[in-house]
RNA sequence: GCCAGAGUGGUGGAAUGGUAUACACGGCGGAUUCAAAAUCCGCUGUCGCAAGACUUAGGGGUUCAAAUCCCCUCUCUGGUACCA
C-alpha cells in the first residue's frame, strides 16, 4: 500500500510551504500570548540564558543571527524541559558610532540610536528569537544612567575610582583617551588610528587591586568556559614573580646627580642571573632622566635623542633597540663593582618600576643591546651538557658559576636562595608585577554616560547628590567633531558645589561604554516593576544569577569578560550580591565568513539577514547557520546550502501531511512493525537521544540537525501512518528550539501544541534481534558477518573466520577478540 | 619569540580507543515534463576492468585495535609581544 503523499508526489501535490504567512502567525501568537517572559515565581527551577547584546548600529548582521540563534536554541530547549528561563535582550546603545554618523550626515546622537534600536528589534521579531520584551532596554536610557551613576559614586567613595594625572593613549582620530585593553597594535581599536602618549587627567578603576582574584578565580571558571579565554584572561593580567632591590649610585654620580638621587629601583625575573649584571637601563621616562634633562645635565643632542624616544609611538619604539649611555654609575650590591647607567627605549615605564637590570648573557633583549653598544656581557650560568655560545644568550636552566657563595647551585632553585639572600640583608624583596593596568574610563566625547562629579574651586573633586541622579546629557548640543561638545556647550557644565553651593564646574567627561556592559546583564535580572525605584535586588540576583549559559564573539574573551568580572567582583565586596563570577558558562561563537574572509561592508561580502528572511524565512537561516559548523567554530556561508535548509524545511513541512492528528503520543505495538518501520523509529529515538545530550552537554546543534535529516530519511522509507506520527511528534519537538515556527506550526495543527515538552526515550526500539559485526583481520576491517543477539562469543568467532578464511589461509591465528555488538578482531601471524 | 587551538573526500563537516568519511552541499545518471523550475529515485574518498590495495598534515610509538592516547616535525588560525 502506498502512503497518501506518494500518491500526492505522483500527482504533484504538495503542502504549500509558505514561510513569511507561518512565521508571522506565530510571531503574533508568542507576542499576543507573551510566551517568553519568565514568571516571578521563584520556586521554580530557572535557566539565564544571554546573549552579548548588540551596539545599535543600524542593521543585524549575520554574526548577531549566529549568536541569537544560538542563545535562542537554549533558551527554547530550556522552555520546553519546564525551567523558568530568563533570555533577555537590550542595546549597548552608547559610544562613539552615533556621533561618528553625527558628523557625517547631521543626525542627533539619540535620534540616530533610538530609530536603530526600533529597527532592529523588529529584525529581533522577524527571527523568532524569544526574547523577554518587557525586560529590553538600551544603555543610553537615562533610567540605566541614573543608576550607573549611583555606582560611581558608591565605588568612588570605596576607593575604587580615582582621578589621577598620567600618560594616556590618545587616539588623534576618535579624539579621545582608550584604554589598554582597547589599543590593539599599537592603534585605536575602533578606527585603526596609531596612538599617541598623552598626559592628562583621567578616571581609573581600580581594577589592578582585584589582579590575583581575577586570576586565582579562573580556575573556578574551568570547565565553564573555553580554554582558551581562559588562558588570554591569564596572560592579559600577566602576574610574574621575582626579585625587587635598590640600586644605589656610585659617589661621583651621586654628586653628578647634586644629591637628589642616592638609588632606583629594579624588578626582575631572573634573580639567579644577579652576578652577570652588567649594566642597567632606565626608561626614557624615567624620573631621573627628567630631572637631567630639566638641570641641563644633558647635552642638547642628548636631550633631543631622548625627546625622539618618548615621542615615538609605541610600534616604531620596538623596530629597534636604542639607548644613550648617561654617564652614571650603579654599585652591584653584591659585587660592589660598577655597572654603567644607559637609557633604552625598550624599558617601559609603566611596567615595574621603569628600570631594568641587564644581563646580556641571560636575556635575548639584553643581549641584543649589549652587542649594539659594546657593553660587557658576563656568563654565570652554564649548561648541565655542551659548552656555552658566546654568539647568543644562554636562556636555559643551567648551573650557576661566578657567582659568589651560590656557585654550583642550579640555576632555577637558586633563585629562591637568592632572593633570600637579599631579604635577610634586608637590600631587596620578593615582589609581583601585574601587565594588568588600572582601567582608565573617562573619555571626552559626547554620547557617554557623564561622570557625575563636580569640580568646586574651594572643595576640590566632590560627587553630584545620588538624588540629583542621572546627571542627563543636553539635548540641544552641536557634535562637529572637535573638542567634548559637553564642554563646548554654553550652560551645561555649569552647576552648584554639592558640598558647598558655590558655582562649580561639572566633569565633562563621559564613560568608557564597556562601563554599560559591566552591568547590564545584572539589570535583567530585576523585576520590570520595580525598575523605576531600584537597580536591582539581591534576592532577584541571586535567583537568577549566575548566568547559565553566556553566549558572545571571542573578541571579547578580554576587554568585556575582563570588566564583567571585575564589576561582579566590587559589587560583592560592596554589599549588592553575594556571588564571585557572573558568568557560569561561556560559549565563544566563531566568526561568519564569505568566501574565506569576515564579513565585513568594507570587503563587500556582506550577506544581509533581511533579504534571506524575505526569500527563504527565518527558520531557513537559523536551520542554516546552526547546521553549516559547530557553534564555537567559523561558518562559511554558502548559497547553497541555505538552499538546501530551506528544502529540508519544505520537506519537513510537506511530509506532515502523514500525520494523523492526535493529543497524545501514538502507542506503537514495536513487535508488529516490518523492519523498516523499526528503523525509523529507531532513528527517530536515536535523535532524540542525541538532541538532550546537544542541548545539556555538546552544543553541536549540527550533529541534532543530522540526526532528524536521518530520521526523515528513515520514516520516509515506510508507511505506517502512526510511525509518522509518532517521529512527527518527537522531531518538531527536539527542531522546535532551531526552526520554531514550522515546528509550532506542525504541532498546532496536528498535536494541539502537546509535545513541545520533555520527551520520553523509549529503550525496546533500540532492542534488535540480529547485529551486524565488522570482522577485522590485525585491526583491519576486512568483511561482516550478521549474527542473533544471543549467539556465544564462540560461535560468533566461528563464523568471523569463516567469512574471513580467504584472509586466514596458510597464517597462525594468534588471538581472538569480540567487541560485544561492534565488532570481531582476529589477530594473525605470518 | 611565547601561549592556546586546529589539520579528516571536490566543499561544510560526522565519528573522542572498536566497521573512518554519518548528515548536507556540489557533481554525475535516471524518473516526471513539450521544456524548464520544483519534486522524486540512484551513484559519488583515491588507485584499479576486476579481485583488491591504499587513505584522517608528515614521521615514530603505545595497543588485539588509533582520526582519537604519547613523542617529534610541518602547516594554519587566534591571542600576546622589547613585561625586565
Amino acid at each position: 500500500m502506498e502512503s497518501e503523499f506518494l500518491e500526492r508526489i505522483k500527482l504533484g501535490i504538495f503542502l504549500e510551504y509558505n514561510s513569511t504567512t507561518i512565521e508571522k502567525k506565530w510571531q503574533e501568537y508568542w507576542a499576543k500570548n507573551g510566551s517568553f517572559e519568565p514568571t516571578e515565581d521563584f520556586t521554580k527551577e530557572k535557566k539565564y540564558i544571554l546573549s552579548m547584546f548588540p551596539f545599535p548600529s543600524g542593521r543585524l548582521h549575520m554574526g548577531h543571527v549566529r549568536n541569537y540563534s544560538i542563545s535562542d536554541a537554549f533558551a527554547r530547549y530550556y522552555r520546553q524541559q519546564n525551567f523558568n528561563v530568563l533570555h533577555p535582550i537590550g542595546f549597548d546603545s552608547f559610544g562613539m558610532p552615533a556621533e561618528n554618523a553625527a558628523i557625517k550626515n547631521g543626525s542627533h546622537p539619540k535620534g540616530w540610536t533610538y530609530n536603530n534600536i526600533d529597527y532592529m528589534k523588529g529584525e529581533f521579531a522577524s527571527l523568532g528569537f524569544s526574547f523577554s520584551k518587557e525586560r529590553e532596554l538600551a544603555t543610553s536610557d537615562e533610567l540605566y544612567t541614573k543608576f550607573e551613576q549611583g555606582f560611581i559614586i558608591d565605588m568612588f567613595e570605596n576607593g575604587l575610582l580615582y582621578r589621577e594625572k598620567g600618560l594616556l593613549n590618545w587616539c588623534p582620530h576618535d579624539q579621545t583617551v582608550l584604554a589598554n585593553e582597547q589599543v590593539v597594535d599599537g592603534c585605536c581599536w575602533r578606527c585603526d588610528t596609531p596612538i599617541v602618549k598623552k598626559d592628562m587627567n583621567q578616571y581609573y578603576f581600580k581594577i589592578t587591586q582585584y589582579a590575583d582574584e581575577l586570576l586565582d578565580s579562573l580556575k573556578n571558571l574551568d570547565g565553564g568556559w573555553p580554554k582558551q579565554v581562559l588562558t588570554m584572561q591569564e596572560n592579559w593580567i600577566g602576574k610574574s614573580n621575582g626579585l625587587e632591590f635598590d640600586l644605589f649610585f656610585d659617589e661621583s654620580s651621586k654628586e653628578k646627580l647634586s644629591n637628589t638621587f642616592d638609588s632606583f629601583d629594579v624588578f626582575t625575573t631572573r634573580p639567579d642571573t644577579i652576578y652577570g649584571v652588567s649594566y642597567t637601563a632606565l626608561a626614557p621616562e624615567h624620573k631621573i632622566v627628567t630631572y637631567m634633562i630639566e638641570n641641563n645635565l644633558l647635552s642638547d643632542e642628548v636631550i633631543a635623542q631622548i625627546k625622539y624616544m618618548t615621542n615615538t609611538s609605541s610600534i616604531d619604539r620596538q623596530k629597534e633597540k636604542k639607548g644613550i649611555a648617561l654617564g652614571l654609575n650603579v654599585v652591584h650590591p653584591l659585587t660592589d663593582k660598577t655597572v654603567p647607567v644607559w637609557i633604552a627605549n625598550f624599558v617601559l615605564m609603566d611596567y615595574g618600576s621603569g628600570a631594568v637590570m641587564a644581563v646580556p648573557a641571560h636575556d635575548d633583549r639584553d643581549f641584543d643591546f649589549a652587542k649594539k653598544y659594546d657593553l660587557a656581557i658576563n656568563a654565570v650560568i652554564k649548561p648541565y651538557e655542551g659548552e656555552l655560545s658566546s654568539d647568543a644568550a644562554f636562556t636555559e636552566v643551567g648551573e650557576l658559576f661566578n657567582s659568589g657563595e651560590f656557585d654550583g647551585l642550579n640555576s632555577k632553585k637558586s633563585q629562591y636562595n637568592i632572593i633570600k639572600y637579599f631579604e635577610e640583608n634586608k637590600i631587596g624583596k620578593k615582589t609581583t608585577n601585574y601587565r594588568l593596568k588600572d582601567w582608565g574610563v573617562s573619555r571626552q566625547r559626547y554620547w557617554g554616560a557623564p561622570i557625575p562629579f563636580i569640580h568646586c574651586e574651594d572643595c576640590g573633586l566632590v560627587m553630584e547628590k545620588k538624588e540629583n541622579l542621572p546627571i542627563a546629557l543636553p539635548e540641544d548640543v552641536e557634535i562637529t567633531g572637535e573638542g567634548n561638545p559637553l564642554d563646548n556647550h554654553p550652560t551645561w557644565k555649569h552647576c552648584k558645589c554639592s558640598q558647598c553651593g558655590k558655582d562649580a564646574i561639572r566633569e565633562t567627561d563621559t564613560m568608557d561604554t564597556f562601563v554599560e556592559s559591566s552591568w547590564y546583564f545584572l539589570r535583567f535580572c530585576a523585576s520590570p516593576a520595580n525598575w523605576e525605584k531600584e537597580a536591582f535586588s539581591k534576592e532577584q540576583l541571586s535567583y537568577w544569577m549566575g548566568v547559565d549559559q553566556y553566549v558572545g564573539g571571542i573578541e571579547h574573551a578580554i576587554l568585556h569578560l575582563l570588566y564583567a568580572r571585575f564589576f561582579t567582583k566590587v559589587f560583592r565586596d560592596l554589599g549588592y550580591l553575594d556571588f564571585d563570577e557572573p558568568f557560569d558558562n561561556l560559549l565563544t561563537q566563531g566568526m561568519v565568513l564569505k568566501d574565506g574572509a569576515k564579513m565585513s561592508k568594507s570587503k563587500g561580502n556582506t550577506v544581509d539577514p533581511d533579504a534571506i528572511i524575505e526569500k527563504y524565512g527565518a527558520d531557513t537561516a537559523r536551520l542554516f547557520i546552526l547546521f553549516a559548523a559547530p557553534p564555537t567554530q567559523e561558518l562559511e556561508w554558502n548559497d547553497n546550502a541555505v538552499e538546501g535548509a530551506y528544502k529540508f524545511i519544505k520537506r519537513f513541512f510537506d511530509r506532515s501531511s502523514n500525520i494523523v492528528k492526535t493529543d497524545t503520543i501514538p502507542t506503537i505495538n514495536h513487535s508488529t512493525l516490518s523492519k523498516d518501520e523499526k528503523y525509523a523509529r529507531k532513528k527517530v529515538y536515536e535523535a532524540l537521544v542525541r538532541a538532550n545530550d546537544v542541548y545539556n552537554e555538546k552544543h553541536t546543534f549540527n550533529t541534532l540537525i543530522a540526526g532528524t535529516m536521518e530520521a526523515m530519511n528513515a520514516l520516509n522509507a515506510q508507511t505506517n501512518s502512526d510511525v509518522w506520527s509518532e517521529g512527527y511528534w518527537i522531531l518538531s519537538s527536539i527542531m522546535e528550539p532551531v526552526i520554531p515556527h514550522v515546528c509550532w506550526d506542525i504541532s498546532s495543527e496536528y498535536f494541539s501544541l502537546n509535545n513541545l515538552n520533555p520527551q520520553v526515550v523509549v529503550d525496546e526500539v533500540f532492542v534488535e534481534d540480529s547485529v551486524t559485526l565488522g570482522v577485522s583481520i590485525n585491526g583491519k576491517r576486512r568483511t561482516e558477518i550478521e549474527v542473533a543477539l544471543e549467539t556465544t562469543k564462540e560461535d560468533i568467532i566461528e563464523m568471523a573466520k569463516e567469512a574471513a578464511s580467504k584472509w586466514l589461509e596458510d597464517k597462525e591465528i594468534v588471538k581472538e577478540i569480540v567487541v560485544p555488538k561492534k565488532l570481531v578482531n582476529i589477530v594473525i601471524k605470518g
